[in-house]
DNA sequence: CCCTATTTGACATACGTATGTCAAGTCAAC
DNA sequence: GTTGACTTGACATACGTATGTCAAATAGGG
C-alpha cells in the first residue's frame, strides 16, 4: 500500500492539518514540526497522488498553443497532431486552444502573447522564432505564474522551460551523413534549399550538413543555401539554371518549407540526372514524393510525438513533477518509402 | 464543465443508484429506464473520469512482463526500458513485475505462463515464439479475464488483445532499401546474418529484403541466411569463408542478435573491403560500432516506447477504453551516428 | 506567571465515482 | 386485490487529497 497523508500525520505526530500546511507552504509551521513531516515524508517514500489531488482541486491545465498561420503543410500537421493530442487528453483535465499568428511579424506574436488571459492560463507552447519582443513576452508569461515552451524551434535566450524538437543541428548533420553515403564513391556537388535562412531551424541544419561534409565526405560540396520565399516560379529558374550550371550536381538537400514547389520543379528539370534528394517533414507532399521516387528520404519529427510531449512537459511543469526525459527526447528520424507510417 | 453521473441522472429522471447500474451493469434495469440513461449520456456526452473511478475502486493494476531470459543485450534494454516506464508509471495505480523464461522451451515458457496469479493479475506482455502450447497458454489467460500483448514478435495465431512492436517484414524492406541506396550504382552480393530463424522476426525481415532487393535492386543479391546460434567461433569461420568466397560481397546485413561477435569477426576479416554493414537494435555494442563507423546504420524499435506502449495499451485494454492508435505504433527508425540518441 | 500572537488539531465538506443496505415502489400473475 | 418477485431510490461510506473554520494548545515577551 502507497502510504498516504494520513500516515504521513501518524509517523509524523502531527495532524492532518499541519502535514497538509506543509505539504502546500500554506502557513507557517514551526520548523520541527515541518521538518518532522519531510523526514515522514522521506522516510515511508510519499508521492502525493496527483489524480485524487486534482480531482479534489477540480484543477483543469488551461494551455494555448501559439503557431505561426499561413500556407505551410508542415504547421498544418502540427495543428492537427495537437488537436488529436488535446482530444484525447480531454478526459484528462486539459482544455487546449490553438491560436495562429503571423510570424513573420515580431509585433503581432508580441500581441497574440500578451492576450493570453494569464489569471487562466496555465501554460503556453509557441512556435516562433525569437526577437528581443519574443524574448519579453515570455519573461511576461512566466511572470504571471505560467510555464512556456519552445516548439519546433528553440528560443534559446528566452527563459522558457523547456523545447520541445529536435536538434536541427544534428539533423543537418544526419542529411549530410545521408547524403555521403547514398553517394557513396562519388563526387560532386549538392543543392541546398530552404523557404527562408531567417528561422533558426535552417540556419543551425546548414552548419550541420557542412561540418558533416567537410569531415566525413569532402569529395561533395554543398552550394550556397538558396531562399526562395514562397515564391514558386523563383524556384523554377533557380532550379533550373542550377542544374544547367552545375553539371556535377548530385544531390538536392531541401530544410525547411516549400517543399512542393521545390518537388514540382524538380520534376520539370532533373531530366536523367537522376539526382539524390533528402528532405525536411512529413507532409502530404513529402509522402506522395517518397513513394513516388521523387525523394530518398525524409528527415521527420513525429509531430505527434511533438504535440503529446508538448502538452506532458507543461503538465509536469504545472505539478511540479520530475520530466521523464527518455519520453520526452524528440528523435531524429529518417523516413523512406518502406518505413513510412 | 464536464457532466458526471449526477447530471446523467437528472438528465434521465431517475436515481444515481440506477445510473450506477446501468453505466456498471450490476443488476437487472428495466429496459425503459436503462435506455433512457444510455440516452442522457449520449446526450450529455458523459464520459467517466477514469481517475475518480480508480481512486474509488482502490484500483490498481498488476501486470506481468514474459521476457526470454539468457544473454541478449536487446532484451537488456528492453527489461531496463520495462523497469524504467514502471518505475515512472508507479504513481500511476501500475504494479510491474519481470519474468524471464527460457524462450527456445516451449514448455518453460507454458510452465511460467501458467504459474501467473490469474486472480491478480490484469494483463501480461509476452515476448516468445509463438508455439501451439503458447497459443492454448494464453487463451487460458485470456479466459481468466486477463489482457494479453505480444511485444517484438507476433504471435499472429493467439489471440492476442495487441501487437506491440514494428512490422518486421517492412524493416527488411526498410534494411533492403538502405543497402540499395547505399551501394546505389554498385553490383555484388550481401551476405545476411542471424543467430536464429526460427524466430519469426528473423524470417519476416528476410522476406522483405528479399522482395526490395529482387524489385527496385537487381543488381544486389542476398546470400541464404547464414544461422549462428550463439556461437562466436562459428560467426569468425563463416565470415572469413565469405569473404574469401564472394569477392563481390558489398555488404552485410545483421538481422537479429548476435551483433557483438559479428562486428568483432567483421573487423577481423573485413581487411579493405569497405564493407556497408546493417543490423538491427541499439545495443551499447552497436551503438559503438556506429561511433566507430563499423556499422553504417542501425534499424531501430524504441524499446522505452515498446514498455511505454505496453503499459498503455494494457491499461486501456483493463479500462476498456479505446487505443490510441497513432500514439502506440511502434516505427521503424534508421540510426545512424549522427541522429544517435 | 500572565497575556497575546502564533501555531496546531479536530472536524466538516468537497471532488467524481463505486458500492452496499434497506425501505419503498412497481409490476405481473393469481 | 393480494402476493411475491423484481426494480428503484435514498442514504451512507469510502477512495486520497484540498481547504476552510474554530477552538485549543503552545511559545515568547514582558
Amino acid at each position: 500500500m502507497k502510504p498516504t497523508v494520513h500516515d504521513i500525520a501518524r509517523e509524523a505526530g502531527v495532524s492532518l492539518s499541519t502535514v497538509d500546511r506543509v505539504l502546500n507552504g500554506r502557513a507557517d509551521v514551526r520548523p520541527k514540526n515541518a521538518e518532522r513531516v519531510k523526514a515522514a515524508v522521506r522516510k515511508l517514500g510519499y508521492v502525493r497522488d496527483t489524480n485524487a489531488a486534482n480531482l479534489a482541486k477540480k484543477r483543469r491545465y488551461n494551455f494555448v498553443f501559439v503557431l505561426p498561420e499561413g500556407p505551410s503543410s508542415f504547421v498544418d500537421t502540427v495543428a492537427a497532431a495537437v488537436r488529436e493530442a488535446a482530444d484525447a487528453q480531454v478526459t484528462d483535465r486539459a482544455d487546449v486552444e490553438v491560436r495562429y499568428v503571423n510570424a513573420a511579424d515580431p509585433h503581432a506574436i508580441v500581441k497574440c502573447l500578451k492576450s493570453l488571459d494569464l489569471g487562466q492560463l496555465d501554460g503556453v507552447a509557441i512556435m516562433v522564432p525569437e526577437t528581443p519582443q519574443v524574448r519579453d513576452a515570455v519573461a511576461h508569461i512566466k511572470s504571471a505564474g505560467a510555464y512556456v515552451v519552445s516548439l519546433v524551434s528553440d528560443l534559446p535566450n528566452s527563459r522558457c522551460d523547456h523545447f520541445i524538437g529536435i536538434d536541427n543541428f544534428s539533423a543537418g548533420q544526419t542529411a549530410g551523413a545521408l547524403l555521403g553515403k547514398f553517394l557513396r564513391n562519388e563526387t560532386g556537388s549538392i543543392l541546398v534549399t530552404t523557404n527562408s535562412m531567417v528561422a533558426r531551424d535552417s540556419i543551425e541544419r546548414r552548419y550541420g550538413l557542412d561540418e558533416i561534409l567537410s569531415r566525413d565526405y569532402p569529395g561533395l560540396t554543398a552550394l550556397p543555401t538558396i531562399e526562395f520565399h514562397d515564391d514558386a516560379k523563383r524556384i523554377h529558374e533557380t532550379l533550373e539554371r542550377a542544374i544547367s550550371e552545375h553539371p556535377e550536381l548530385r544531390a538536392i538537400y531541401s530544410m525547411g518549407s516549400g517543399n512542393t514547389a521545390m518537388l514540382d520543379a524538380l520534376r520539370d528539370h532533373a531530366g536523367d540526372k537522376n539526382l539524390v534528394v533528402v528532405a525536411h517533414d512529413l507532409t502530404s507532399v513529402t509522402r506522395q514524393a517518397l513513394v513516388d521516387g521523387g525523394v530518398d528520404a525524409i528527415i521527420v519529427q513525429n509531430v505527434g510525438h511533438l504535440a503529446r510531449s508538448a502538452l506532458r512537459v507543461l503538465r509536469a511543469k504545472c505539478d511540479d513533477i520530475e520530466i521523464y526525459e527518455a519520453q520526452e527526447q524528440i528523435r531524429i528520424e529518417i523516413v523512406m518509402r518502406e518505413n513510412l507510417y
